[in-house]
DNA sequence: AATGAATGAGCTTTCATTCAT
DNA sequence: CATGAATGAAAGCTCATTCAT
């Protein structure tokens, strides 16, 4: 009376995940506007309706996917950046966060403004992530003289450019990978 | 003979041309990809089929205005960065030059990642323009250590960060007009 | 081993009664071809598979919610009608029958047409059922040169046609109610 | 300049006055809520676009083509019904405009409540045609004491009535012509 | 007997592109 | 050269029905 619908229920919430999860692989190869429900219903295994079984619209579904990795992001951004004491191993910390997650972080820097709202602010989050860890390292730092917010921008800016060209700047193999301690290195001495 | 073909070329270029600059208007405030066909046409005043008359494939379509108006975009950046023999000065006319194209200009950050591979590279060319400029005053300066490329692109990132998110950081009215000297101030001060 | 198999038929029962009643609700309401399966079982509180469990489809289901409750209309009309002598308490017999089930009824009269012929069938039944003593009474009028069966129709005519009508008619509350007195008086004058 | 135009727009009109007829034509057979858009566009020998091209959603399709004919039909009854002096004349005047038109009509008496307002509205506004005629006979008539509006009412409802359940009184055939005479004559005898 | 997740056929609507005039 | 009607491939979403548990 008590294990039967939880199996049930776990079997659903298998199969959403399973969705999620392959919507995740999907969406970071063919990016998200490229992709029909039904291919990610064919990758599944699954069939077209039980998409919409699990999400109202594909919007949702959308919403929902990226939610649920953003929020992997976000958590591991934390993770990996709280023990950093110094700006270097912050900027290290995040980018291998990043790094994780790269293929779908990059389709989020390239199409997040082409979704809904609720996209992007979620995707906003992500970056508030380790926000709160750039102000605390940053408050060591001397050149006070220029804004925090324009610092962290610059930062955020200058990871997102890289990903957005991923493809001019390493047409193979991982952005964030190649430029990894050129970029590190940049900003830091900036701020030395 | 001779003239009447001339006089039909003519009026053929006049209606590409204004195909192209009702382009620009309606792709400056709605976008790329959420722009139909029959839009630009309805809006130019003149028939649907006459778009593919002058170009092939809405594909080809948005590669020539793009085209077109990065050409001036380049130009424009040209001419006001040439007489700039300080950092900053560049960076002021940079914006200047962009500022003149913005809605466009957001639109490429935007969307370019979404279009042909042509318009990126022409997007890129656009990219190049101040590139170039930016060596020539960069040279001048102290903080040879960090790459000047990795220097450049931070500054096009941190740009193009605030163009992609423009709706928030300037709900209404221009981003850049709005942020100009924070950016310009904050950049310069780091590298001096 | 007798009445284990009885405890679980009963039970069996009653789920489809609850069914059967729970869809003359809702069919009253949104009527037959805009309910979904699934709408009932929800609202009897059971699982959608259920009600596939107890009807073969979609279109049995809705003849045996018809056939049940047409069944206790026509019941109710045979007891209203007994004891009626003349034309006119006859016609109010009806119309009470009806004003039991008025919504349940009218949307029969609004959808039977679009339904199986078994629904249709069933809802001519209900129809027999005052027809008989619409004989009886009519019998000792004089206007004897006017067929019955026209009559009867006209009588089950003009009633349909306010019912179908009824958003007009009377957009809330009830039409037969609203118009009893005025139906039934206009219809026997035109007998006398 | 003038007159390619107006070829172009004659061919336009030309199909969508053929899709309101091959609609027209399927409606009366199978009706309307029982056809897909795509049936239309087949059956008129056009592709499924097109219909979309000349009405924007199959509701509005819908009430284009109910509207067209029900005008027709509206005028039809006019010009029958206008030489009718008697109630007998004008009875038989309205059936015969209907008869012109029974697969349609009879279809828009079964459905026309799962329609849209305005398609119902468009259905009232034919019944209203005959309205007229018949306040006009009517007032000649001795039976004051009963309700000109009932009195219509009851002949609407009768004729309805008939229609609606064609397939029993006439299995094949028109029912209005199978029950023109005892109809009209039931009625007009009624109020003698 | 009951469940409810999964299925998949079915249908509307969109829009780049073509082509006869 | 210009027109705009016609095309038809997509793609999202719905819901009766099935079936493993």
């Amino acid at each position: 009376m008590n294990n039967k619908p939880t199996a049930r229920q776990l079997k659903k919430e298998q199969t959403k995940a399973l969705l999620i999860n392959t919507a995740f692989d999907i969406f970071s190869s063919q990016g998200f506007l490229n992709t029909r429900m039904s291919d990610i219903a064919k990758a599944a295994g699954v069939s077209h309706g039980t998409v919409f079984l699990h999400f109202n619209t594909q919007e949702e579904f959308i919403a929902e996917v990226v939610n649920h990795f953003c929020s992997k992001i976000a958590l591991r951004t934390h993770e990996l950046s709280e023990s950093s004491s110094s700006l270097k191993e912050l900027l290290i910390a995040h980018l291998d966060a990043i790094t994780e997650y790269e293929a779908f972080y990059t389709r989020l820097v390239i199409e997040s403004r082409m979704l809904s709202q609720e996209v992007r602010d979620t995707f906003i989050i992500v970056q508030s992530a380790i926000s709160l860890h750039f102000s605390r390292v940053l408050e060591k730092n001397r050149k006070t003289s220029i804004s925090p917010a324009v610092l962290f921008n610059m930062w955020i800016g200058l990871i997102h450019h890289y990903l957005l060209n991923g493809d001019v700047f390493a047409p193979e193999g991982s952005v964030i990978a190649t430029y990894k301690s050129a970029l590190t290195d940049a900003f830091v001495s900036l701020l030395a």
